[in-house]
DNA sequence: CGGGGAGATGTTTACGTAAACAGAATGAGT
DNA sequence: ACTCATTCTGTTTACGTAAACATCTCCCCG
């Protein structure tokens, strides 16, 4: 071979072309490779000056580290899966931002995937997907449909769920739905409603049942009469739809929706319809999105703490991960505190008498 | 060593433990691990009854194929890194969901940093930490004050940039911010206002910039006085602060807002003062973000259509992955039509003598 | 002034995979 | 039957890195 020619035996193999390698900088710097190495991870201690003129020939060649030699190498990847059904939402959203954020601070980065339908096999074909992937760990956001007996993931890799039906399966972290929906139907009690009724998410998914069945019980154990819910799919526009229903009824005085889209759309229904809020109707959302404070009338909503839910999802990946902790019975509630805004009142007239 | 026994040299040298390898896969169906390799590929024909042998010994010992060794062999990822300013803002969340979407389809997994503030620190950071991550490709999605030499990436790394201030340096694909804000102004001149107020976003940002400068320049061309704009920070909060401002002002009786978040706090502000919108001030928009259409009253906005610039974002990676393309001065430009609703109309009274 | 230890650096090896090459088995055509 | 092509399978090797182990160099202290 030649003697000084570097970075000529690119290509001599069949193999794709690299970047300059650990080799490369250690023949430049005329140390052992080891040693380059070294200063790359600060495992060991350098001797200065050596340090120096490693990271000089690191820039001279615009160096690297390969990434996949040191996962391989390591056995890791410092990478986190993340499964979400619709990044949109604004709720996944920031909570998306919050996993991001909190892997960064513990050095892995986070590799998304969305499903976009929520069929079943949809949600395997993208565990699937992604625990080929490089990944240490693996949290789900709302998996809607799957099932936790249909994900088959490997059974080391740990994983994190904020979907409340994976509870006993696998690591939970979520918002109180049923205490924030109580708060919310009572509220609305409170203030002299005859009854609630009630925009649903689309059946199937978990806080959309949570939230419709604590919606239910809270009317149950009030003594109050249970309505028909509307079934919503989180869009502006079912609300929208829903509420020009709503709007030819007079029956309705208080709407508790199961998202701020929907109350929005719903709102927005009312409005065109001549309908007052909260004077005629009292709304109130769930979720509190930024945009809640500032539609009109600022929304009553209930609080999901979602910053807070992407952290702790985290954190449950991270004690796994590090002292093999098994934590499959664990489930995290943060708290959905009810904010009230000017979308509830006190119904202007009682009407006992329905129909 | 011992004969029959498997999966027993785990940990016998420092190495952290790893799954079954495709090793233990072959020596369990009684063929090479190259052909294992074969059938976990598909790349070369495998007969049928080898196949399902080696297929069932993979489920029998739960193997999956180890990404990074796979990465390693074969100098790439199939990953691509995106880095976003604020994840939560519905244009990114949108621009984010069809990357993904689009890498998928392309077989491509998409790996997320969020930079938090967006100074240029943090921006050159987040692009070190993920140049070092297992990417083949990144596409900045608003780096706000980042520069383009700041950057300081591997020469070899194919980029797309959704920024306008990268054009000439990397491939960009964007909205035409210049025609959208030029239509919006233009429409509240039409319907008959002397001037248009314009509530800015951030200074230092792309976008902002490129809206506030269209908007003065439709002004000045339209020989109309250009006041001074408001400055934002894309927040419905600013929106709203500003709006109480607006609110004790006669003079102002369109307003073009640079997002619909701040335009949304703006309406809340003016209702809030008994202002009517849009019989005493119109307002427009930009992005038409899902809500917009569900605002009270529905927002006239620009809208971007995200979803097809992550989907091009994509493609110039994969252009530039694919065939060696070098797309440095490619500009894609993606319309930004004006969607009219209810916020804007003519003014009530004509006030040519203003002050 | 020599022994011992700490610090710095070098050498060897393995991580799991797939390309390149090589060899074996099968079948078709004459 | 015999060659030759085709299909299938096995062997060797390299990807870039870091742990484990082996040296080698200094300096301190008795």
């Amino acid at each position: 071979m030649s003697s000084e020619v570097r970075g000529a035996r690119r290509g001599i193999k069949g193999h794709p072309k690299t970047g300059p390698s650990i080799g490369d900088v250690a023949r430049l710097a005329g140390v052992s490779s080891q040693t380059v190495s070294r200063v790359s991870t600060g495992s060991e201690p350098v001797k200065a000056e050596t340090r120096e003129r490693v990271l000089d020939a690191m820039r001279q060649l615009g160096y690297a580290p390969n990434h996949a030699a040191r996962a391989l190498r390591q056995g890791n990847f410092r990478s986190i899966g993340l499964i979400a059904h619709q990044v949109i939402r604004t709720g996944e959203s920031k909570t998306i931002e919050a996993v991001i954020e909190a892997a960064r601070r513990e050095g892995y980065s986070v590799s998304l995937v969305d499903v976009e339908s929520p069929s079943s096999s949809d949600v395997s074909e993208a565990v699937q997907h992604l625990s080929h992937q490089a990944i240490d760990g693996l949290i789900i956001i709302r998996a809607e449909t799957a099932t936790p007996a249909a994900l088959a993931l490997p059974p080391t890799m740990p994983v994190a769920v904020s979907d409340s039906r994976f509870i006993g399966h696998h690591p939970a972290v979520g918002a109180d739905q049923v205490g924030g929906s109580r708060a919310a139907v009572q509220h609305l009690l409170d203030l002299g409603h005859a009854t609630v009724h009630h925009i649903a998410g689309p059946g199937g998914s978990g806080p959309a049942d949570l939230r419709a069945t604590a919606w239910k019980q809270t009317l149950v154990n009030a003594g109050r009469e249970v309505p028909e819910p509307f079934d919503g799919d989180w869009s502006a526009e079912t609300g929208y739809k829903i509420g020009n229903e709503i709007a030819k009824r007079d029956d309705v005085t208080a709407v508790f929706a199961a998202n701020d889209e929907m109350a929005a759309g719903l709102i927005h229904a009312l409005h065109e319809a001549g309908r007052r809020v909260p004077d005629d109707v009292s709304v109130v959302g769930f979720d509190d999105i930024d945009l809640a404070a500032h539609l009109w009338p600022p929304l009553t909503t209930v609080r999901q703490e979602f910053h807070q839910i992407g952290h702790d999802l985290v954190e449950v990946i991270m004690r796994q991960l590090g002292g093999r902790e098994q934590l499959t019975g664990y489930h995290g509630t943060v708290a959905a505190p009810l904010i009230v805004r000017q979308s509830t009142a006190a119904p202007r007239k009682r009407r006992r008498t329905r129909r």
